[in-house]
DNA sequence: GATGTAAGTAGACACTGTACACTTATATTA
DNA sequence: TAATATAAGTGTACAGTGTCTACTTACATC
């Protein structure tokens, strides 16, 4: 936890890194209001306002800790992708990879609250590519979503006509629930509940589209 | 705004209302983060420490203002509902039924956007039954979503085995959608488009459920 | 009319973000 | 190599926040 080695030189090296480190372990535990810029350099041993040699304020410092979160929710979709198969049957494909999105987005949020509530908690455009945003395929979970739309679309279990804005219709589902069942009204229900709910949800979703 | 009479008796009389007035106030402009206690007692002309005698700390405010919100809410799903008829036709009035307590949640979301976030900022029990949270009819928002699912249930829309937690689910979905619209990567829609998602987003939950 | 108490005030403290002026050591250049 | 420009640190200070402790005021009650 503490960096080990004190710092014998005046620079720090990689202090830019470090700030956003600190700020995505406060993330992870407390969620956006957690990330304290204070702190932050508190753990890197630099006086308070070396991080505006790095940041311009500590909202700056905030967004450069969600896009970490939102690198790493991407990642845990992957993850979830790749655990289905190459695809033989387009349909039976196709849905797989509806739920695995679906269901990657929600695990993540069930297993890492803070960091998932940091992803949201201010609005990033989403048609802005930002790389730091993406893991390992170079899509956003947004994108990643889109992915397996177009599989529904092309495997014929999406007609054109309702393809146009499902990302959106899908997302609110998952999005919601995620929400609710975290810093909602439901935040008491156990995650297995949750995520048997979420099961329900992404069906709902496979029949309510088309 | 200022409260034009100034207070000439030591006891300010209402102090405990002018707080959470105050507080509503500043929920609705800026959400959740912007309830500051200090502000409130600046706004009553009275000194920071006199809200102590009425709130054990500053989330206990919030908490008062969060109630007020979600009572607001209550209200405006009412009003949806009071716009269809008294439903001779079981299954179109349940159909009404549903649609109105989303399109309703939605409304309130999009035109009062502070008061929406405010409302779902931290988790209160799902169950408890805080009668500050209801309106004119005694429900609170989960209630009269459950009261529009009964009506699909009765009109025979939706199937005994369905029922169960439907609330759940179709509350994950417009919520989620609120929520990407108001402090998500959807913040930038229009809110007409983000409402025309939202019907089509009500016939999916109609379609999905089932 | 004395007195207990609810509702206010006064002042202090730790914490936050951040502005301004300064210093230090590295990088660039003469 | 020596001079110097600059990136990356420090120190001090300030306003703003929530909240603690001790004091005061005036209403209610006996």
């Amino acid at each position: 936890m503490a960096n080990a080695k004190k710092r014998k030189t005046f620079r720090h090296g990689d202090l830019r890194n470090a700030l956003v480190a600190s700020g995505l372990k406060m993330a992870r535990v407390g969620g956006p209001d957690a990330v304290i810029l204070r702190e932050a350099t508190r753990q890197a041993e630099v006086s308070p306002n070396a991080a505006y040699r790095h940041f311009a304020s500590q909202a700056a410092l905030l967004d450069a800790v969600r896009s970490a979160c939102i690198s790493k929710l991407a990642a845990a979709i992957e993850e979830e992708l790749g655990k289905i198969g190459p695809g033989r049957v387009p349909k039976l494909f196709a849905r797989r990879s509806l739920r695995a999105v679906g269901m990657g987005y929600l695990r993540f949020a069930m297993s890492e609250p803070g960091m998932f509530r940091t992803a949201f908690s201010i609005p990033p455009s989403v048609h802005e590519q930002n790389p730091a945003n993406t893991a390992s395929m170079g899509l956003n979970p947004f994108q990643l979503l889109s992915l397996a739309l177009d599989r529904m679309l092309d495997s014929g279990l999406l007609k054109k006509k309702d393809r146009q804005d499902a990302e959106y219709l899908a997302w609110s589902t998952v999005h919601g629930l995620a929400l609710l069942a975290l810093e909602g009204p439901l935040n008491e229900m156990p995650h297995e509940r949750v995520l048997a709910l979420g099961e329900r949800l992404v069906s709902m979703v496979e029949r309510g589209l088309s």
